[in-house]
DNA sequence: TAGACGGCTCTTTTT
DNA sequence: GAGCCGTCTA
């Protein structure tokens, strides 16, 4: 007997899938077949009659999770998945508060503002407060108010205060008037979704039962990632959440989680690994199933994401296995600087694309995203189509966020955050004088800035006539027209056409694109099954207008419409979590970078080890090959930067290694492409670090490596020969953006004496030219080494 | 009073 | 490279 949704399981995953009705938590290791998993059990519970599509709750975390999810239920199951709950807990919170939006305190046309919005309501908070941010940071306050809100508390639930709090008190009486302005604007966060969600359910029975008697079956996929407030959302939707009260009788519901500890990367995000332990203890889970074998990668590769994860500390076990042999050894790739990597990723990518490998299979990934930039430069130039996904958003840029705020203004008066970004984008001669006015008039009258302006004789005045014309305009037309005359009649469109003919393609097509985005939203829009009529429901109907707004927000907008093309993808490794790929680069592996400085500087060990996992994560999405580079020398902001190795390299045992270049000469490399290694001589910068005696051991298998297709060593340069097509790599001769040069085109020189008129007198170390920039390495006697643009600061020879 | 612009500082990950 | 702040000009 075939079972289309059994047949091809293991036994473990067959396991998973038809468990009892219990609460149960699956242990999925990288690449085990864990959404498989998840689907498989929602089609078997369904056909099974233990479940029905409108008693499901799947959750996750990214938009791009739960849209992979959604569609291969669909292609499982021949049912109507409308009637299910699947998304991100910020999507499912959102769809609650809509219809419960009285009931939980909200205008029904409630706004979502993301992190940017976010802070700068805070920044408003504050000088309204007139607490300047020499006294604490707008960004330290929003990282407080999250990290509360996250913890389930409101300023009125906090009681005292971390002694190491930097000014909790104030913090505290930020977040008050932070909750205050936020209701008075209609305005929600991301962490208030939850928050608000969660109250919701604990204190209303009557829509608390509702859920609970609704959703007999909880799934949570990448449960390690959830945070405590997420965690107790959950136990309350499943009839554990209020303390001291016992499930409601007849409730059976059960939570059938799915983590895996060792890809737990965001604890920065309030996400807390203990949830997987807490949850098994509380929960009374005695269902725990491991899936640790891996079908996505080879040998050599799951042997090197075990032995590095090994160096983590209270993991809860496991050990990835295939059966699908050793594969190739990971191959390591010393570079000089960040351009000289890209170039040597673009080269590998070129010939194997040659050998007739679809660019799509590849993946590159970064720990950062502005590391992003010099690749997409190579890439660009050596005409290889790729793909970025996250980075800066859609519904990110400035002004499509511009375009936004007209949007919401026009659905909300009262949200000040879109007046102040809207009122004077394009200038309209309305400026910050201006502003202090008429927030000071809005204080005192109790009312909106829109209004204060309507009732003022300011330019303001005209602005709100605008708005509350296009109010009137679009009230009777359809979302996609509504949009574009917004778009029309703000004049941003005019103003972005010209502000720069250069952008102007670019910039008016994001535009134009809002009203695509619309129309894409109302094609996929789901209709909300009908509440049952027993609820107290709002009737308000909410507007197409607010749903939109709501999704480009939570969205952001992972641009679906670029799917399909074959390109290289370019992600973060975040962002690649839960992907696979037959060829992965890992770039950047460099100590500072990859682990990042930052993650260890605020959480020591713990945040190490995070980078581990992450690391972890990164390795384990390759399913044949997989590269790892780094750079000698890297610029970070302008900043020139000696780079060493990531310690994570010396983590992975040699014998899964392969190197392609001398990691030395890379290094002297990157000294040959800079003048002026002021005070470093001849040094090697990398010695003493472990991995570079092997380097020495394998070269002669170098040389015999040499006589394959692949790439042969000579001196310091890497080259390689693919069929048919001679193209050779070598930092120090091809590289395109760091050249370098004795003297500068104005006549400067590493050596020359100058003054600056800030940092006094000083000595060129270096002089580099960056494509049209003249940037001077300047050490300066006061200490500091400085860099400076040529043409702008203004030195004087001397 | 608005707006342009030079020049400084700070760099992480995301719903 | 990007955002922020102070300064200069109309």
């Amino acid at each position: 007997m075939t079972d289309p949704l059994l047949d091809g399981l293991n036994p473990e995953q067959r396991e998973a899938v038809t468990l009892p009705d219990q609460n149960a938590l699956v242990l999925a290791g990288a690449g085990s077949g864990k959404t498989r998993v998840l689907t498989s059990r929602i089609g078997w519970l369904i056909r099974e009659g233990r479940a029905t599509p409108g008693s499901i709750l799947a959750v996750t975390f990214t938009n791009k999770a739960s849209r992979e999810m959604l569609s291969r239920i669909e292609s499982v199951l021949k049912v109507n998945t409308r009637g299910m709950w699947v998304g991100t807990f910020h999507g499912l919170c959102n769809r609650m508060l809509r219809v419960h939006a009285a009931d939980a305190g909200l205008p029904s046309g409630f706004q979502i503002i993301d992190q940017a919005d976010q802070l700068s309501v805070v920044k408003r908070v504050m000088k309204s407060a007139g607490i300047d941010k020499e006294t604490i940071e707008p960004k330290i306050v929003q990282h407080f108010i999250n990290q509360h809100k996250e913890a389930g508390e409101r300023s009125s639930d906090i009681r005292s205060l971390d002694a190491r709090t930097p000014n909790g008190a104030v913090s505290l009486e930020l977040y008050r008037l932070y909750e205050k302005l936020c209701m008075a604007e209609g305005v929600v966060d991301f962490a208030e979704l939850l928050l608000r969600s969660y109250e919701l359910l604990q204190r209303n029975e009557l829509i608390r039962r509702h859920y609970e008697r609704k959703f007999s079956h909880i799934l949570v996929d990448e449960f390690q990632d959830t945070n405590v407030l997420q965690y107790r959302w959950l136990k309350t939707l499943a009839g554990y959440g209020i303390p001291g009260m016992a499930r409601e009788p007849g409730i059976t519901n059960s939570i059938f989680a799915v983590g895996d500890d060792d890809q737990s990367i965001y604890a920065f995000r309030g996400a807390n690994v203990k949830n997987l332990t807490d949850f098994t203890r509380e929960l009374g889970v005695d269902h725990v199933v491991r899936l640790e074998q891996n079908y996505r990668s080879t040998g050599h590769i799951l042997d090197a994401a075990n032995a590095l994860i090994g160096n983590n500390t209270g993991r809860l076990g496991k050990n990835l296995w295939t059966d699908s042999g050793k594969g190739e050894k990971l191959r390591v790739m010393p570079t000089g600087s960040g351009e000289a990597e890209a170039q040597f990723v673009a080269n590998e990518i070129e010939a194997e694309h040659l050998r007739g490998r679809k660019y799509e299979d590849f993946a590159i990934l970064y720990r950062s995203n502005a590391q992003s930039r010099a690749l997409e430069s190579i890439l660009m130039s050596a005409g290889i189509p790729y793909r970025i996904y996250g980075g800066h958003r859609f519904f990110e840029r400035a002004h499509v966020k511009d375009a936004l705020a007209y949007l919401r203004l026009v659905e909300n008066p009262n949200d000040n955050t879109a007046f102040l970004r809207a009122v004077n984008t394009p200038t309209r001669g309305i400026g910050a004088k201006t502003l202090e006015g008429l927030s000071a008039a809005a204080e005192t009258a109790g009312v909106s800035l829109m209004t204060a302006a309507k009732n003022s004789p300011t330019k303001a005045a005209a602005f709100s006539d605008l708005i509350l014309n296009i109010r009137d305009k679009i009230a009777d037309l359809p979302l996609v027209e509504a949009v574009k005359v917004v778009i029309e009649s703000s004049t941003l469109r005019a103003a972005v056409e010209a502000a720069d003919k250069k952008e102007h393609t670019a910039k008016a097509e994001d535009l134009d694109e809002i009203a695509n985005a619309a129309a894409a939203f109302l094609k996929n829009a789901e209709i909300d099954e009908k509440t049952p009529a027993l609820l107290p429901v709002s009737e308000d109907e909410l507007s197409p207008l607010s749903a939109f707004l709501a999704l480009a927000t939570l969205e952001a907008g992972d641009n679906q419409s670029e799917a399909g093309a074959d390109a290289v993808q370019m992600m973060t490794v975040h962002a690649a979590k839960g992907l696979e790929f037959p060829v992965v680069f890992i770039t950047g592996l460099e100590e500072n970078l990859f682990p990042h400085a930052s993650a260890m500087r605020e959480n020591g060990d713990s945040g190490l080890e995070e980078e581990r996992r992450l690391m972890y994560v990164a390795i384990t999405r390759a399913k044949r090959r997989l590269y790892l580079s780094y750079a000698a020398v890297r610029f970070i902001n302008g900043q020139r930067q000696d780079e060493m190795p990531s310690s994570f390299l010396d983590e992975i045992p040699q014998e899964h290694l392969e190197w392609l270049a001398d990691p030395q000469a890379a290094s002297r490399e990157s000294w040959a492409s800079s003048s002026g290694s002021w005070g470093r001589g001849g040094d090697e910068p990398h010695r003493g670090r472990a991995s570079y005696g092997h380097w020495g051991e394998r070269r002669s298998d170098s040389e015999s490596r040499g006589s394959g297709d692949r790439g042969t060593f000579t001196g310091n340069a890497y080259t390689w020969s693919p069929k048919g097509k001679d193209a050779s790599y070598n930092g120090s001769k091809d590289e395109p953006l760091l050249k370098k040069r004795k003297a500068g085109p104005d006549g400067w020189q590493a050596g020359q004496h100058v003054k600056h008129p800030k940092f006094g007198k000083g000595v060129i170390v270096s002089v580099i030219d960056s494509g049209d920039m003249t940037k001077l390495q300047v050490a300066f006697v006061g200490g500091g080494v400085k860099q400076l643009l040529a043409k702008i600061a203004k030195l004087e020879k001397i």
